[in-house]
DNA sequence: CTTTCCCATATTGTCGACAATCATTGAAAA
DNA sequence: TTTTCAATGATTGTCGACAATATGGGAAAG
């Protein structure tokens, strides 16, 4: 007796919401494209309630925007969305990395160091950071994330907000600059959270993202073509 | 020309989720209640194909849990759940008042000192805090968000956290304590945010919803009876 | 040539019915 | 008496059809 509902028996609306999601990141449904409910239900063979369902639940997560009797369409990441983001994003791992210096067990913190470790030499062999790209660095972020212990914080960060970074990195292939750096400020973080200093962690943290802010604001400009898409 | 949908052709599905969030928050519907999707769709004379809808549109806002197959309950607003909140709480608003006083108009500020001025008549007539159990409080917070000009801040803040205090407050009848204090504290962030100072606004906004977090603790053990509700 | 209006078409919103799954009750077996 | 299993009832999930509304194009008026 263990199952917990691990089974596959999800609903359809649940498994085409994931779909859904997948498809949104990747950039397979364009950002700012109209959702056309008939068709996306015959590509996916189901009917449109579910589709529905699912769509209702992406306007939850921010994914999409629905006008009544007018459709939905994919949420239009322009660079302005992407900075306020990266605000939010500031103040809530700068709290994440704060509650996770009083949570986070030693266990944790070393496992967190060998997959520091794993990275520098990541770094340093493939001179690149094909590694920070998908998995990397938002997985430092992420465990940190769940060290917090504080189910909103994952929820938020975890959940849209983190859907809503992977789809620009996608849209632009931006993987992290400064992969160098970021693995510096990656262990200066760490190391305040070992010393169960929750406020130097939070402080390393939220400068950490406003840097990383600060570069994309740099690229303003040389994006500001390929904002919208109106498939 | 110029309609914009302030038009009252709103979705059934889109009244009704409007609806059950005022009853969500006023205890109508209790909360950790099962919803019987035949029992409430009678109720409100309505078929069961929007009020799914709606109700997937509650769970993207975390109002409700849902299990597959088995059907969605309120969430049980318990006291860590609160707290957790307001940790998002002091990080988002602390960051909301940081940019508050970049954006805000002097008009706006000026505004707001005058709202305050009427709170303060309000508690010295009054000797409570009538006025700052449902508009007063939250009021003053609100245009602080709205004055971050950062959409995403207005979108958590304002919309599913917003709901889940006063969620609270119904339930608990808690009015903000301490309201000749709370009153001084505006009135400090609202200096620091006229003089255009974002580092200590947002210091003070942490403090002032630190602060309240604090007393919640305090009360913490007088609450663990009233939890749950398994109607 | 531009603007306005109207109609045909497509899309969204709503509904009732049916299928799949779960919860409960009761009886039978250990 | 307790446990297990099966049947029944209720609830959730899915579907196709119909109604309401918006979109687009063409004709008529300016």
């Amino acid at each position: 007796m263990q199952p917990l509902y691990p089974k596959d028996s999800l609903t359809i609306a649940d498994r085409l919401s994931e779909e859904l999601i997948k498809a949104i990141v990747k950039g397979q449904i364009p950002s700012g494209s109209k959702i056309n409910e008939p068709e996306l239900a015959r590509a996916y063979q189901i009917s449109r309630g579910p589709l529905r369902e699912a769509i209702r639940r992406l306007e939850g997560l921010r994914l999409v925007v629905r006008i009544p009797h007018v459709g939905a369409r994919v949420v239009s990441l322009g660079a302005e969305e992407l900075l306020e983001i990266y605000h939010v994003r500031e103040a809530l791992e700068g709290m994440a990395a704060r509650l996770a210096a009083v949570h986070m067990s030693q266990a944790e913190i070393s496992a967190l160091y060998r997959l520091l470790n794993l990275h520098e030499a990541d770094i340093k062999q493939s001179g690149r950071c094909d590694y920070f790209q998908e998995g990397g660095d938002l997985d430092i972020h992420y465990r940190i994330i769940q060290g917090s212990r504080n189910a909103r914080l994952m929820e938020l960060l975890c959940g849209e907000l983190y859907h809503l970074i992977r789809m620009y990195r996608y849209r632009c292939s931006q993987s992290p600059e400064r992969p160098q750096a970021a693995l510096h400020e990656h262990r200066h973080i760490l190391a305040a959270i070992e010393q169960r200093d929750g406020e130097f962690a939070e402080m390393l943290m939220r400068r950490h993202i406003s840097t990383a802010r600060q570069v994309i604001e740099k690229n303003h400009h040389a994006m500001l073509s390929q904002t919208e898409a109106t498939a």
